[in-house]
DNA sequence: CTTGACCCTGTACCGTGGTACAGGGTTTAT
DNA sequence: ATAAACCCTGTACCACGGTACAGGGTCAAG
C-alpha cells in the first residue's frame, strides 16, 4: 500500500509519464499528494482512474467524454443515462466516420480498378480520373 | 482566358481563399505571377489543380499523398504503378481506420446492451466495465 | 561520494488541415 | 470621390492527444 511514484503508475497503467502528467493538467486526474521532496505519490485509486480513461480511449471515447464519464461516477445519481448518452454519442461519432470512411474506399477502389484493367499504353487512369470528373464544381 | 484572381479561382474550385494561400504555402501549387499590383494571377492549370487536390482529398488521400500524385503527374512515366502504390496506400490506410473503428463500435454497443438490459438498481454498467476490466495490463 | 535512474516545472513543439485576424493597398461601381 | 469588396503579407491560433526538451533536484546502489 506505499505509494507510487508517477513512473510506476505509468508503466503500470501501460502509459508514458509524460501522459500522466498531461491527464493532470487536464483535470482528468486529480494533483495527487506530494511527498517532502515534491515527488507525486499516487494511490492505487489514481491507478484505477488511469486505467479507466486508458479503456475508456481503446473503446473511441475522447478525452472530453471521458471527463464526462468520471465525473458521472461520483455523482451516483441517474448516471446510467448519462453514460448511455455518452456511449451513443460515441457510437453515432464512429459509425458517422465508419460511413465517410467507406464512400472514400469505394471511390478509390474503383480507381484502383481502372488502373488495373487499363491495356492500352497512356496516361495512369487514377491521375485521368481526378484531373478529369465533373468540372461543374464551385461555380456560380 | 484572362487571368483568375485568387477569390474567383477559389470560388469556382470550391475551397476558400485562405486554403489557396496555404496550398501555395505547402507547395501543392506554385507561386503563379502576379500583376503590377501584386495581385496572384491564375490560369485555368491551376484551376485544374485545385480541383484536383480537392477531388483527391474527397476520396480519402492526405496533402502528403497529393503533393506524390500531383509531381507523378508531369513525371509521365511508370506513374501508373506509383500511382497505382499511392492510391494501395491511402486503402490499406482506410481499411486499417475501418478496423478499429468497427472493434470501438462492438465494445461500445456490448456497453450499451449491458445498460439497456440491466434491472437491478446499481451502478451505471457502463462505468462498471471501464472500471474492472483485466487490471492485468502494463505490469512488468 | 559519485553515477545513473528517476523526479520536478515550464515551455515549446509535433502532425493534420486549415481559420482568423491585423494592418495595410487596390479595384470597381455608384 | 468615396465606399464596398476585393487583394496583400505576416502572424497567431484552433482542435486533438500528446511528445520533447531544458535546466534543474532527489534517491539508491556500489
Amino acid at each position: 500500500m506505499k505509494p507510487l511514484t508517477i513512473g510506476q503508475l505509468a508503466k503500470r497503467a501501460g502509459i508514458s509519464v509524460e501522459t500522466v502528467r498531461f491527464y493532470e493538467r487536464k483535470g482528468l486526474i486529480a494533483d495527487p499528494p506530494r511527498s517532502r521532496s515534491g515527488y507525486r505519490q499516487y494511490a492505487s485509486e489514481n491507478l484505477d482512474r488511469v486505467r479507466f480513461i486508458r479503456r475508456a480511449k481503446e473503446v473511441g471515447f475522447t478525452l472530453k467524454e471521458i471527463q464526462e464519464l468520471l465525473d458521472l461516477r461520483t455523482e451516483t445519481e441517474s448516471q446510467c443515462r448519462s453514460g448511455e448518452a455518452a456511449a451513443t454519442r460515441a457510437m453515432e461519432r464512429i459509425d458517422c466516420q465508419v460511413k465517410e470512411l467507406l464512400s472514400m474506399r469505394t471511390a478509390l477502389a474503383s480507381l484502383l480498378d481502372a488502373c488495373r484493367s487499363k491495356t492500352a499504353m497512356g496516361e495512369c487512369p487514377i491521375i485521368e480520373v481526378l484531373e478529369e470528373a465533373g468540372e461543374n464544381d464551385g461555380d456560380s
